[in-house]
DNA sequence: CGGCAGCATTGATCCAGATCATTGCCGCCC
DNA sequence: GGGCGGCAATGATCTGGATCAATGCTGCCG
């Protein structure tokens, strides 16, 4: 499962930091390892250190990274592309509980199996580390452990955050957050831009939201025609983010 | 937050166990702390050192112990009766994400300010610990840091699964695992039987399940017509639990 | 180039569950 | 006892979002 959102303006530690390659607080270009949502937890020489036990990985757009319920033989960091994590029904129903962007982890729960499965939006990189050397390496550094879970409390954070929304929300509400929080994350990895990819389908979408295809196809129409959104190739660009912001958050 | 589902059957140290007061795997009688959830995550020794940093408090129902966003200076173990924990949105809406039973600790997360609001439904029986003490006390037992980390894995797990019941389940489905997973948990805690106390209103399981009360009340009413259960002073008997968990279950 | 498969959009209709309204059932206090 | 306030149950009606059904828009492959 994914732990740890990249952090917002709160990430304590988020500032330039250097190591033999010039890591930076993103990670390092030239290491496997991108390492954004614990950027604050680790000194450098420790992100070389597991980058040393780290393996890079391509797997192609649709594929399945892990499946729920399967040993939790690896941890993963996603270094590029998008993946959905999710649990589904017997009879097909399915719910995404959330998607890695760059920068996230996966199986940082340390359970020995998954709580989620995870399939590949996009091509996606990783950097795959066995639990076994993971759980050792972290073993050595006991505030790095408490670090991870202070990560877990973050997730189950948003994990809550997601009920409300899930439970209590309307189709509107749901399609306002969803974007803004979209457009929140890459503001992180990408430059703060107005423009929010969406690589995922819209089935994946509503699988997130708790709706059908139609509706957020109907909702996201419809927020175009108010002109407060502008529907572009691959994504929205958000024109009216006041007006998002009274729709969808809080 | 509620951390720490108290496990089933997985629970691999739940074996009957002994101090100087003669602690059994639910806690120790004789001591303010019910350590039921991390049952096997602590020698006696350690429950005794526990208990003796705890403070006992009576809450009377209804009244709040902590809120959302208040900074987090204790850590709470529930002895007796039953808290809710929730989110709410500025126009009242309200979504429980999950109710505190007797063994289950709130805020495990140690994060510095409380994710959710608690509030106790019936009469509640407390310990409490100051966060630092709690901290420095889990700060000179690294494994235990290892099994909160481990909890708040399963947290994250159970949060998932009412993420798929908010999202992707019908009101029968959500009545179902609902009563379903409150038998589980009572009968972790009292004898197993077939009558599972519903001390909570009708307003506070419809805002758990995303539902209103009139649906709740309905769909209760419906399943007692077709014998699933009866309804009975302060709870439901569960009559037919096969169809129950064909209708509840996965 | 045409055909076709896999989306997304859009329209028409339906229905599970929400909303609104009433009634009944305690328990409590005067 | 009688009045009252806070549920829970139940009935009548409404509606947001689901379902069913075309239609269009790519991009790909022969």
């Amino acid at each position: 499962m994914r732990i740890a959102e990249p952090l917002q303006d709160d990430c304590p530690g988020a500032v330039q930091r250097d190591c033999r390659h010039g890591h930076t607080e993103n990670g390092c270009e030239d290491c496997k390892v991108r390492l954004f949502s614990v950027c604050a937890a680790l000194e450098s020489c420790e992100l070389d250190e597991l980058d040393r036990i780290s393996h890079a990985r391509q797997i192609p757009a649709h594929s399945t990274l892990f499946e729920q319920g399967a040993l939790a033989g690896s941890v993963f960091n996603v270094t590029e592309g998008i993946v959905r994590l999710y649990k589904s029904l017997p009879d097909g129903r399915r719910q995404i509980t959330g998607f890695a962007l760059p920068g996230d982890f996966l199986g940082l729960a340390l359970q020995d199996r998954y709580g989620v499965s995870a399939e590949a939006v996009t091509p996606v990189s990783v950097c795959r580390f066995l639990r076994t050397a993971f759980l050792s390496y972290v073993d050595r550094k006991p505030h790095l452990l408490r670090r991870l879970h202070e990560f877990a409390g973050h997730e189950l954070s948003l994990a809550q955050d997601q009920m409300l929304l899930l439970g209590r929300r309307t189709a509107e509400e749901k399609i306002a957050a969803f974007l803004l929080n979209m457009q929140a994350r890459y503001a992180r990895i990408k430059s703060m831009s107005v423009t929010v990819p969406l690589p995922m389908s819209r089935q994946d979408i509503a699988d997130y939201l708790g709706l059908t295809i139609e509706t957020v196809s109907r909702t996201v129409t419809r927020l175009a025609r108010e002109k407060v959104l502008l529907i572009v190739p691959d994504g929205v660009r958000l024109l009216d983010q006041e007006r998002l912001k009274r729709i969808g958050v809080a």
